[in-house]
DNA sequence: TGGTAAGTGGAGACCCCCGTCCGTTTGGCC
DNA sequence: GGCCAAACGGACGGGGGTCTCCACTTACCA
């Protein structure tokens, strides 16, 4: 690849990720172009479909994910880790605009590569918190999801709003989070693929 | 109006209902008509904007929150009234998909009449609930917009999983809501205002 | 320094949506 | 039954989105 492209693709990237960021993925692909000091072609010869760039300019985030919860795995306080976890991740999510479309939009493909392991290490962390007393036992996995949708919700209010709120709403949440007695709905199987339609 | 004429309004009324429940409220005029079995120019001599189509079509939802606050209001236990405030607008919110959006994007027109008076009757509601302490004391009317916006984030799965998803989410919260004692980050001022850009 | 393949940009094809215009149909009163 | 205003419906204009085509430009190597 010429210099000139590689330095034009980097710039594209840099800008899509701000305007995902700061809009929402319903950003004109003309926009992007125009911010970036590009022709329109010129971006569709770097990514050829507007899913795949949003999925590019994500991937970045969904690794950032994965290591949140990897790095909670190896802290020796579970619920700590748990805490970190939920809170990390909302505040990712929060703070971005187009995370979760990304999320729901990207996913399919990602199938097995990041959300196995994803899952895994999430219900593994749930687990430990569980067997310390700390996370009250009719927490579900399921509950991540519903989490992650509902902080969701928050996104469209200007970005220092929706991260003020996420952390309110984490907090409310963490707290139920922490073994409660009262009795509970049962869980929702809100697993990825169901979020998907 | 004639009577066939006020049939039809009728029928489009109904039919806008189920498609912005089941659809969200970008289901395309075009379909509206389509199901309601009339042309496009008719469902336009009525509702001459979509967007007074979504007004009229939700005015009905608007006034039964209306009607929960005012209920609530008369319990004697202010708790249990609060409780069944946010149990049954997330529930409405929950089951229909264009709720949400219809709030914010017909809201502004609303302004007086509704806004003033619902958000008098729950602040009241929190207050007594707050009196009693049943609800812990740094809660903040504001966190209502909190969990309408974290409820709103559920819509997007079938109904079913997203009302069942919706009772888990107020059963987590509220139980944070009952008089707790961590520290909680401050309120966001997350007005209606403020969420209308 | 010149040739060439890689890179570029903008016009425009295509699609979907909102809202309008106008010729045709129909309900309901005399 | 006949008249006419009210009601109707589909074709169409306008705008905005994604993605393509093609003539022009430019980096890079011999």
């Amino acid at each position: 690849m010429r210099a000139d492209a590689r330095e034009n693709r980097a710039r594209v990237l840099t800008v899509a990720r701000e305007l995902f960021a700061e809009r929402g993925l319903d950003v004109p692909m003309a926009a992007i172009a125009r911010r970036a000091g590009v022709g329109i072609a010129t971006l569709y010869r770097r990514f050829p479909t507007k899913e795949s760039l949003v999925r590019e300019a994500f991937t970045e985030q969904f690794a950032l994910c994965q290591a949140v919860i990897d790095e909670a795995l190896t802290d020796p306080d579970p619920w700590r880790g748990f805490c970190t976890v939920i809170e990390k991740v909302c505040l990712l999510q929060a703070s971005d605009r187009g995370f979760t479309a990304a999320f729901v939009a990207g996913f399919p493909d990602l199938h097995s590569e990041v959300r196995e392991r994803t899952w895994h290490g999430f219900t593994a962390l749930a687990q430990r918190a569980k067997d310390t007393g700390q996370l009250r036992a009719d927490f579900s996995p399921h509950d991540l999801t519903l989490v992650l949708m509902a902080n969701g919700g928050l996104s469209g209010v200007p970005v220092e709003m929706a991260t003020a709120a996420s952390k309110r709403l984490c907090a409310y949440l963490l707290e139920s989070f922490r073994a409660g007695t009262d009795e509970l709905p049962p869980p929702v199987p809100l697993s990825l693929d169901q979020v998907l339609r």
